[in-house]
DNA sequence: GTACTTGTTGAACG
DNA sequence: TCGTTCAACAAGTA
C-alpha cells in the first residue's frame, strides 16, 4: 500500500529519469481512472507536452508539465508507477492502464490491479486551490512540522483513538495503516488509547517516531507488501524493518510478547500488548 | 462461493 | 459546523 515514503520514492527517481521529457504519445487502456476532463481533452493536454517537475502532498504523486497544467495521480492501493528506458522490453500487462511514450524511446507505465487508483488532469494554478479543499493537514517530514504544532493539533481532537487518528490525511499527510501501527510500536503506545489519556513523554516519543519511521522507509524505497514497486519495477526493502506489521502470533522484537491483531476503524491493526500501553 | 484486504469518500450521528 | 464512525467501492487472494 503505497503512503508516503512509497510515494516520495517514486518522486525522487522519477525526478532523475523522466524531468525535461517529452511525451510523445499516450495509450490509455481504462478509461474510468481518469478524473476531472474527458479523454479527449487529457490526450489534446498531455501529448507533445514536457515534464517540468515531480513533487508529492500527502499521498498524492504531482508531475508538473510544461503547458501549465499538472497531473495528479493517487495509487490508493494497488498503484504503480514504473518507468522503463528505451533498452529493456516494454512490460505492459494486464493491468497496465496508461501508457506514456517519450520522445526518447523510454515509457512510463500506469499499472493498478484492483483499479481504486486515478489520474487527475489540473492546471498548475489551481493546485493550490485543489489541496486546500482537501484540507490535507501538514507534510511530517517538512519544517513546519514541529513538536509543539503536533501537540497543538492533538489537542483539538481529543475525542479520538490515536492510531486512526494518524491515518486521518486532515489531521497528518501521508501516514496510512502501516506507518501508523509502527509509529505507535515504536512509542509503546496502544493503537485504541485515546487520545486525551496520552502524556507529555509518550506524545513527544509518538512524534520523534513518526519521522524517524517515514525517513527511513524512504531510505529503503518504501514497504512492499502486496503490490507495491518503486519507479524502477522494484520491491522496497523496509519490510525487513516492521515490526507489527503482518506479524501476527510472532514474537514482539522489544519484549518478547505475542503479536496480536484488532480490527480498528475497520482496518487491520497490529500490537504488542505486553510492551505497548 | 465466501471472507478478507485497503485509502478515500460520503452519509449518518451526536 | 465539527468530530467521529462506518459502509461502500473493486478486484484479487486464500
Amino acid at each position: 500500500m503505497p503512503e508516503l515514503p512509497e510515494i516520495q520514492t517514486i518522486v525522487n527517481q522519477l525526478q532523475r529519469k523522466i524531468v525535461g521529457k517529452k511525451i510523445k504519445a499516450i495509450e490509455i487502456k481504462l478509461l474510468k481512472i481518469i478524473k476531472g476532463s474527458t479523454l479527449k481533452n487529457f490526450m489534446k493536454i498531455v501529448q507533445r507536452s514536457k515534464i517540468e517537475s515531480i513533487s508529492r502532498r500527502a499521498k498524492i504523486l504531482i508531475i508538473n508539465l510544461s503547458n501549465n497544467y499538472s497531473l495528479l495521480i493517487h495509487l490508493k492501493l494497488s498503484g504503480q508507477i514504473i518507468y522503463q528506458s528505451k533498452t529493456f522490453n516494454l512490460k505492459v500487462q494486464k493491468h497496465t492502464h496508461i501508457i506514456y511514450c517519450f520522445n526518447d524511446g523510454s515509457f512510463l507505465l500506469h499499472n493498478d490491479t484492483r483499479q481504486f487508483g486515478w489520474v487527475k488532469l489540473i492546471k498548475t494554478l489551481e493546485l493550490k486551490k485543489y489541496f486546500q479543499q482537501e484540507k490535507f493537514g501538514p507534510e511530517p517530514l517538512e519544517k513546519n512540522f514541529t513538536l509543539e504544532e503536533f501537540k497543538k493539533q492533538l489537542a483539538r481532537r481529543r475525542g479520538g483513538k490515536i492510531k486512526p487518528l494518524l491515518m486521518d490525511q486532515k489531521f497528518v499527510a501521508g501516514i496510512g495503516n502501516i506507518y501508523a501501527q509502527e509509529a505507535c510500536f515504536c512509542a509503546k503506545i496502544l493503537p485504541t488509547r485515546f487520545v486525551k489519556t496520552l502524556k507529555e513523554k509518550e506524545i513527544k516519543d509518538l512524534f520523534f517516531c513518526l519521522i524517524k519511521i517515514l525517513k527511513k522507509a524512504i531510505d529503503c524505497h518504501g514497504s512492499s507488501v502486496d503490490d507495491y514497486l518503486d519507479a524502477y519495477g522494484k520491491k522496497g526493502s523496509f519490510v525487513c524493518y516492521l515490526k507489527v506489521y503482518d506479524r501476527l502470533d510472532k514474537k514482539c522484537f522489544r519484549c518478547s510478547g505475542i503479536i496480536k491483531k484488532n480490527i480498528l476503524a475497520s482496518r487491520g491493526t497490529y500490537f504488542c500488548p505486553r510492551c505497548q500501553k
